[in-house]
DNA sequence: TAGTGGTCTAGACCACGGT
DNA sequence: CCGTGGTCTAGACCACTAG
């Protein structure tokens, strides 16, 4: 099947802002002027530029151009109020285990298919802070497959998902989450700093990416009393 | 301003969607006929099935045609899981207390806005069954304005947002969400039949609509122990 | 094979933003 | 004023679906 010509202008712009041609703020060249370089039409140029709207890579403003944005790290997704606002010094993480070899987790409520149960198992724990204050504890498994170098990699920012997308070209496509409130156990009662059989919200998320081959499976457990979970979905 | 060509068509189907000139399942006249009725270009008749399309009213199939959609209640929020999926006999919802005049809640995280506040306040509640286990009690504010004769009316098939859009015309357009876990207060305890001070989730949430004058605020407390919640988010 | 949606061309005119 | 994106026309050819 031979490729869209609309793909491919939208795969040319897309990889020139993930490797930063086009830095966030930056403007894309024009629509009239794309139409000269590639000698295609507008509607061509206006279909790939459509699609990077929509993926959160472009905002486009009538009489000025086409902005790049900050890439949305969420997607809907769960986040602990003050994560994505307070993007400054008030969040920390550390590392509780390194990225390494590790099993798959059973009794999970997402179950990773047979391709990935063959497949090595990439494992990574973090607690994750708002202040001085521990408010998560995440688990993070995923297939080594198409992860080359992994191991010895340090994420951007401290971004799995940015490290993922700025050294991978990977990114996120949906997922699917289920939520429970449960007591806690003693071990993230330890780590959170809060009595055994607190009520805890425990979140799993099975991310999909754009790697077909590569979901990756989160298990948070978060203390809510101070910091609640946020989620904003615009239409 | 003028109003736009192919937002009239869309208005068009979309109100022949809604009133079901064009049932779920049914197949909307194709994009050449639509160009004939209404004398416009394909690339007009495309951009507004592209927003139905957005917006989820409808499925386009290449080859076949643009298939009305069962309409989606969601818009990646949070559903018990078998909320969605078991749509027949086993989820069930009884009236604690029917749509009637109360007053706007104090501490909630997010606050009616001034003009929302100077408004009469309709509220409702409800309790949720996934057969005979009541899992969700589910607590509703909404200013009066613009809602004429709910308080009278009867809910379309049980469902408070398919009244809205069928009777009102009023969509879900986004939605602001806040999470926690806590320990369960006698009352709910009672409602649920759970001990108290068992882990409960609660999901605030604010929802904006197509109109702009009503927001809907939502308070949940779920007990997750046999029925987490889900949430599915595709890209 | 007929009808559908998917892609694309080559134009035109309009509305917005900044100089 | 000029350059930008937003809307729209009037075609063309292709790819998919189903009888």
């Amino acid at each position: 099947m031979k490729e869209k010509r609309y793909r491919q202008i939208y795969a040319i712009l897309k990889s020139g802002i993930q490797k930063g041609i086009y830095p966030t703020g930056s403007y894309l060249p024009s629509e009239n002027n794309l139409c000269q370089t590639y000698q295609i039409t507008r509607t061509t140029v206006r279909k790939a530029l459509d699609e990077l709207v929509n993926d959160g890579f472009v905002d486009k403003r009538h009489g000025k151009g086409s902005q790049v944005k900050e890439r949305r790290q969420s997607l809907g997704l769960l986040a602990v109020k003050g994560f994505s606002e307070a993007v400054g010094d008030r969040v920390s993480t550390i590392f509780l285990q390194k990225p390494q070899y590790g099993n798959w987790p059973v009794d999970l409520p997402f179950i990773p298919n047979e391709e990935e149960s063959a497949s090595p198992c990439i494992f990574f724990k973090r607690l994750r802070y708002v202040g001085d204050i521990p408010v998560m504890v995440e688990s993070n498994w995923m297939p080594l497959t198409a992860l080359d170098g992994f191991l010895t990699l340090d994420f951007i920012n401290g971004s799995f998902f940015k490290t993922l997308s700025q050294h991978y070209q990977i990114e996120i496509t949906g997922s699917e989450q289920e939520l429970r409130a449960l007591p806690a156990s003693a071990e993230t009662a330890d780590l959170l700093e809060i009595s055994v059989e607190s009520p805890l919200l425990q979140i799993f998320i099975k991310f999909t990416t754009s790697d077909p081959g590569l979901n990756i499976y989160s298990l948070l457990h978060c203390n809510t009393e101070r910091y609640p979970i946020g989620n904003i979905y615009n239409h």
